[in-house]
RNA sequence: GGGCUAGUAGCUCAGUCGGUUAGAGCACACGCUUGAUAAGCGUGGGGUCGGAGGUUCGAGUCCUCCCUGGCCCA
């Protein structure tokens, strides 16, 4: 042999991988390019084309609120939408998308204000019309800077023609639904205390409020029982009550008691009070003085009791008898055990007295003030008379019913979310929806709500266990909200009657006055030209409420769903489960009230993204994720890759350490396919081998794909895109990157091109190829377009207009794939025995190496029998005998083969004068 | 405070009906290769299964309580 031949003189005539997909993906760079020939090429709308007649497969897109940047909640939200529909379009559904926003509401609302008071214009100053167009252009702005966010993640859709709920057709959609249910009877006009805000002078939804720990005056109140049926003894005692709202007692109208609770009749200073016995350790503390248990009674003793208001002495309502009531609500958590009720300011206290037949008063205005009239107060703002030495403390002291107060009480408590001010419970007429009403054929909507959820699939079954308990609980839906920018509640009542007028023509001369006009025409419009010719105007009152904007998105499965896809109901919803009480149960009833069924089949709920210790994201930790960002310097499709990786089913991580390690992984996924399309170099269909006539390795390499398909196809149909992910990764990585690439890199680098072996591996590289591509496109959206170009050229089209390959199934072998599980077998432990003998330096690569294997199964024998164990351990030479005991006893040692110069392989036929092994040197000829 | 829900390796996840020494991929360390080279291969370390009790021959798994989170509601 010539010592002085450089291994590298061959190296020319090897045939190593060549491609230019770069292994670096500057995906910030390239990912902007692909979307804009997406565009270019109209590629969405060539799907719809494609897939026309296909069946159709609808994710409806729950509507993102448009006022704000995407944030990294949204982008996961919309990455699992395109996931499922892209998932489903290689299944071969047609699966359009119609994304969508939701547009009207306070929030847009406060801010167009707030822009306002800027510029000096204050609210009222401006007239309705114009307002509301400003909260128009608000909102278009949004949608527009959301659009082109939720784009960049690499969604498909109907871009250019969202839903908006603020469409014109949308506003009269949302009005003709509302106007289903008061022709059937559904909607009543009501009082209920709401969460009112005096500030912003209106009611607020659940999802507006905050709570905030304050500090509030506490006080504990005497009344004078004057009536106890059950317990005469108890006439001339005080009834005790404790509350942190001393600003509701002037509007006192009865107390509670808890018939199951224990009292106590205690004596101080010459009178005697009752309160609960559990909590007269904590009375006695706050009075500061002994109380001496004079008696004990059942709560049932307090039944038919009547006390009197402390101010009594001032008349009117004062006047009147406070009854005390059985509540179950009553506890002996805190306070005394007995409750001073207003039903104008708290739910219990509402629902209690409205059992009794006592009303509320409306003695407080929207600002928060006293009617002018009113006794001790009149004229005072609630928040201004609570203080120990305040007028409402000062007139109960004077009338001897003060026995504590303090303003020491930490507590929470609700806080508008936009002004941080506190909120006040306050009776206010609203518009409602019946929950337990019969709509006629024997059943309620809640009932039919009940009856859907059942219908429906959830994902995660414990979604529905948390629906159910939600809409089994829930009050009665309120409807209206005493703001501008909305859907008007177009309802005339009745003067005379106080009934909302259910006539079809007016509510057809409505409706087609919206779709003309837009809604704003409610406010504009002579009301006369609603009512036409059969009403007089005069006899009605206009509503002018908008309708809460939870019934707008309860909607859109009728202008979306319904008139725009033509279809009776969504296949799925997909949003985040903070939806449960929101879009989800929306829908529902907005369904069931109108059409008797859930607007979905089925319904997946996705966790709430976390920040890396398991926080939510907020602005005062300064953990927030900027998606936007993440984007910009790891590009979409490693984050979309993250969202693919993740149980969305909980809630989900996400720092730095998931982005990096997320990172790899697809630089693992994308160097695979680049060393795939480096090996197809060249590669020509005549060059294509049939699968029986394919050596063993790669007919396993065959039957591991169709087992793959299999097993993908399950998760893909369970939505565990997780375990879809990571079975590709598994293959990837352990059959492809760790056996088969290693073990084929011989034939493909330096069988002769025309070689059988050399073939039938190419071949088979270009079936993965496609078949991994085709896998990950719906996951990396934008990298498997780009591999995709790289391998097929530019006419070839876009890789998402495929579907998932069809399985031969004479690819499956089970007798090859035991005996390849063998060899994987052998495989381990002919590692460790290699390993071994590399650390004592006797050998560098494995293929200087040579093994005796005794083998103790024979089966396993039999098996390797007719495989080239030599070529599939990659090692020089594999000599199998029978063994005893374990299943390998495997030794290693250095071949004495010498070394063919151009493979490398230390064979028994290298020419000494040329240095190379017989195949190498045809391979050269 | 109430309803629902979660906690397994640095990260992402498996873990069946309660059953052997709790697994995988990635990351990390070390080694090999230098013909996938800002790559590839091999080997290895790494876990009190959030904590404490309990049931059981046996608990990541079942029960109770607690801790730390999350969503929704008060």
């Amino acid at each position: 042999m010539d010592a002085t031949r450089q291994a590298g003189d061959w190296r020319a005539t090897v045939f190593l991988p060549k491609t230019d997909f770069p292994m670096k993906a500057g995906l910030p760079e390239t990912e902007p390019r692909l979307l804009a020939r997406w565009e270019a090429e109209g590629a969405y709308a060539a799907l719809r084309a494609a897939r026309g007649g296909a069946p159709r497969y609808i994710l409806h897109d729950g509507p993102p609120y448009a006022n704000g940047d995407m944030h990294l909640g949204h982008a996961m939200n919309h990455i699992w939408k395109d996931l499922v529909i892209r998932t489903r379009s290689m299944l071969g559904f047609d699966a359009p998308y119609v994304p969508g926003f939701d547009c009207h509401g306070l929030p847009i609302e406060w801010r167009v204000e707030e822009l306002n008071r800027a510029k000096g214009i204050e609210k009222g100053e401006i007239p309705l019309a114009e307002f509301r167009a400003q909260c128009r252009a608000y909102a278009a702005h949004w949608v527009d800077v959301q659009r082109s966010q939720l784009r960049r993640l690499g969604m498909w859709g109907e871009w250019d023609n969202p839903y908006l709920t603020m469409s014109f057709d949308a506003e009269a959609a949302i009005a003709r639904e509302l106007l289903k249910f008061a022709e059937t009877g559904q909607i009543y006009r009501g009082a209920k205390p709401v969460m009112w805000s005096p500030v912003e002078q209106t009611a607020l939804a659940e999802a507006e409020v905050e709570y905030e720990d304050i500090v509030s005056t506490q006080v504990d109140v005497a009344f004078e029982i004057v009536e106890a049926p059950n317990a005469p003894e108890l006439v001339g005692a005080h009834a005790v009550i404790w509350t942190t709202t001393p600003w509701t007692l002037p509007v006192n109208r009865a107390l509670a008691y808890g018939p199951e609770l224990a009292y106590a009749l205690v004596e101080t200073q010459g009178r005697r009070l009752v309160v609960a016995e559990a909590l007269l350790e904590a009375v006695r503390g706050r009075l500061g003085v002994p109380l001496p248990v004079l008696a004990r009674l059942p709560g049932t003793a307090l039944a038919g009791a009547v006390a009197r208001h402390p101010w009594h002495h001032l008349g009117g309502v004062l006047a009147e008898p406070r009854p005390l009531l059985p509540g179950a609500f009553v506890t002996t958590d805190q306070g005394t055990g007995l409750v001073h009720l207003a039903p104008d300011h708290g739910e219990d206290d509402f629902a209690l007295c409205r059992a009794h037949g006592i009303d509320p008063l409306f003695v407080v205005g929207p600002d928060g003030t006293y009617r002018a009239d009113w006794p001790v107060v009149g004229g005072a703002h609630v928040y201004r008379v609570n203080d120990p030495d305040g007028p409402i403390c000062s007139a109960l002291s004077e009338a001897g019913a003060l026995l504590a107060a303090s303003a020491d009480y930490r507590h929470s408590y609700p806080h508008s979310w936009r002004s941080k001010k506190k909120l006040i419970y306050r009776c206010t007429p609203q518009w409602f929806v019946h929950m337990d009403k019969d709509l006629g054929d024997g059943t309620t909507l809640r009932q039919r709500a009940l009856r859907a959820i059942g219908e429906t699939r959830w994902i995660p079954p414990k979604a529905e266990t948390r629906i159910r308990a939600m809409v089994e609980g829930r009050p009665d839906w309120v409807l209206s909200r005493q703001r501008a920018w909305g859907v008007p509640l177009p309802l005339f009542v009745n003067r005379a009657t106080g009934d909302y007028l259910r006539d079809p023509e007016v509510n057809a001369r409505i409706l087609a006055a919206f779709e003309a006009h837009g809604v704003d025409i409610w406010w504009t419009a002579d009301p006369q030209t609603f009512l036409g010719h059969a009403h007089a105007a005069a006899d009605f009152e206009q509503v002018t409420d908008v309708v809460d904007v939870w019934f707008d998105s309860g909607c859109t499965h009728a202008f979306v769903t319904e008139t725009r896809l033509k279809a009776d109901q969504a296949d799925l919803y997909l949003e985040g489960s903070d939806q449960h009480r929101g879009w989800f149960q929306s829908s529902l009833l907005e369904a069931c009230g109108t059409r008797g069924r859930a607007p979905y089949r089925a319904v997946l709920t996705h966790g709430m993204t976390l920040d890396e210790q398991g926080r939510k994201m907020s602005k005062s930790l300064g953990n927030v994720i900027d998606p936007l960002k993440v984007i910009a310097e790891n590009g979409a499709d490693v984050l979309r890759l993250w969202c693919a990786t993740v149980d969305f089913t909980e809630d989900t991580r996400f720092g730095p350490t998931a982005l990096k390690t997320t990172a790899d992984s697809y630089r693992k996924f994308r160097n695979t396919l680049r060393y795939l399309l480096g090996a197809l170099a060249g590669f020509t269909e005549a060059e294509r081998v049939a699968v029986p006539d394919m050596p063993p390795l790669e007919r396993w390499i065959h039957a591991r794909l169709a087992a793959l398909d299999a097993e993908l196809r399950a998760h893909v149909e369970a939505h565990a895109y997780g375990r879809m992910v990571a079975a590709l990764a598994r293959f990837v990585n352990e059959d492809l990157s760790a056996f088969a690439f290693d073990v084929c890199k011989d034939s493909l680098y330096c069988d002769p091109p025309a070689s059988l072996r050399r073939r039938a591996w190419r071949t088979t590289v270009a079936t993965l190829f496609d078949w991994l591509v085709t896998w990950l496109a719906p996951v990396l959206v934008f990298t498997a377009e780009e591999a995709w170009g790289h391998r097929h050229g530019p006419e070839a089209g876009s890789v998402h207009h495929r579907t998932y390959a069809l399985v031969d199934p004479a690819w499956r072998d089970p007798a090859l794939e035991a005996a390849m599980e063998r060899v994987l077998a052998l495989r381990a432990a002919a590692f460790d025995a290699l390993e071994a003998l590399r650390r004592d330096k006797a050998i560098g690569s494995f293929l200087q190496a040579e093994l005796d294997v005794a083998a103790a199964d024979p089966a396993d024998r039999a098996a390797f029998a007719s495989l080239d164990l030599a070529e599939l351990l990659l090692v020089a030479d594999v000599r199998v005998t029978e063994g005893e005991g374990e299943r390998f006893a495997v030794s290693a040692s250095r071949t004495h083969h010498a070394r063919c110069d151009r493979c490398w392989r230390h064979l028994p036929d290298v020419d000494p004068q040329s240095g190379l092994c017989t195949r190498c040197a045809e391979a050269v000829a």
